[in-house]
DNA sequence: ATAGGGTTAG
């Protein structure tokens, strides 16, 4: 880990000449944005202290809130200077859990909640997307429930940013009934990403059929389904092997510009693979004017589960010659396609690899 | 100052 040294703006630096200020500011904004490690946000916290701005809560909350935000592999080290502000306001609150929602360690998000009612901190709007998300990762329903009830009391419950996550939350828990309630209870101007959060639910649980009827239900209510809605909706149609259906949402993306998504082709090679047209899955591939990591895995997954081992790992080999750079997914597909062609000696070298 | 939905595998 290579640490730079950061190019320290003069004025924060303690000389002779700079005294302690009446009213220290916090460190600038110019000066963070250049901050690139956490070596870096230590030297700017070193040179504040340096300053006697050490138990200066602004500069702590400035300093907690770009570690969360720009550096959220360091999300202990924001946590501790979190620790340190006596009072945490609820932007502070909404900002750490928002970067625990993302974490491995969602837990935490909730032991912030928690802390956040004991303070009498009082959640809004944004705190809730978060927390809710954090609950759809750690499978916490009961958690889940009760935040849904901070919602009522809180009259949040029909914020447009927080009734996709309760659905999110309920569908990642399992309780997909659940989902569906607060999905009929909104009426009015439903909106695309409402319209996902539940199409996605009823994929995610197995359940096509009712995903295409909301897919359906959205564009006769003229809400435009976008590049989201059809990954979702292309993984109805694998679900289902159909690939009449299928071809037919492949009509509908280029028709509305939707094959500009390098994500939504990669969807598109998974359907045809997934419904037996592997002829359809390899044109889609080769038309794609930008391929990242997870198009050629897809690609060489569908070779792999159509017993075309040979092609796979050609594929493979192209992808090497290319320079994108394989993940997990990719030797998964690898290694399928060794085993579904006999391919012992290649699967055994391919094995060492990683 | 801070907020929502996501394909590839299993």
């Amino acid at each position: 880990m290579a640490s730079t040294a950061l190019p320290l703006n003069p004025t924060h630096l303690s000389s002779p000449g700079t005294q302690i200020s009446d009213s220290p500011s916090p460190p600038s904004l110019s000066l963070l944005s250049r901050c690139a490690t956490l070596s870096q946000l230590k030297q700017i916290q070193a040179n504040t202290i340096k300053t006697h701005l050490q138990n200066h809560a602004p500069t702590l909350s400035k300093l907690a809130s770009f570690c969360s935000l720009s550096l959220p592999e360091h999300i202990e080290y924001a946590q501790q200077l979190f620790d340190q502000i006596p009072e945490p306001n609820t932007v502070l609150f909404n900002t750490l859990i928002r970067s625990y929602s993302r974490s491995h360690t969602p837990i935490q998000a909730i032991n912030l909640f928690v802390k956040m009612l004991t303070n009498n901190i009082q959640p809004d709007n944004y705190t809730f997307p978060s927390i809710l998300k954090a609950c759809a990762m750690a499978s916490a329903l009961e958690e889940g429930r009760a935040l849904h009830c901070h919602c009522i009391k809180l009259e949040l419950d029909s914020n447009i940013f927080v009734q996709p996550t309760l659905i999110r939350m309920y569908a990642d828990c399992g309780a997909i009934e659940s989902a569906q309630k607060v999905f009929n209870a909104t009426m009015k101007g439903r909106s695309v990403v409402l319209y996902n959060s539940m199409i996605t639910a009823y994929v995610q649980r197995s359940r096509p059929n009712e995903a295409l009827a909301l897919f359906r239900e959205m564009q006769a209510h003229n809400t435009p389904p976008n590049d989201v809605t059809v990954l979702s909706v292309l993984s109805a149609c694998s679900l289902l092997g159909a690939v009449d259906l299928g071809k037919w949402v492949h009509e509908f993306v280029k028709k509305n510009g939707l094959d500009m998504f390098v994500k939504v082709n990669t969807a598109l090679i998974d359907m045809y693979a997934k419904c037996g047209s592997i002829e359809d899955a390899k044109m889609v591939f080769e038309k794609m004017p930008f391929r990242d990591t997870q198009a050629w895995s897809a690609m060489i997954v569908a070779f792999a589960i159509h017993g075309q081992g040979e092609d796979a790992l050609t594929l493979f080999r192209k992808m090497e010659t290319e320079r994108i750079k394989p993940d997990d997914i990719t030797f998964l597909g690898v290694l399928y396609a060794c085993s579904h062609t006999g391919l012992i000696d290649e699967g055994r070298r391919y094995s060492l690899l990683r």
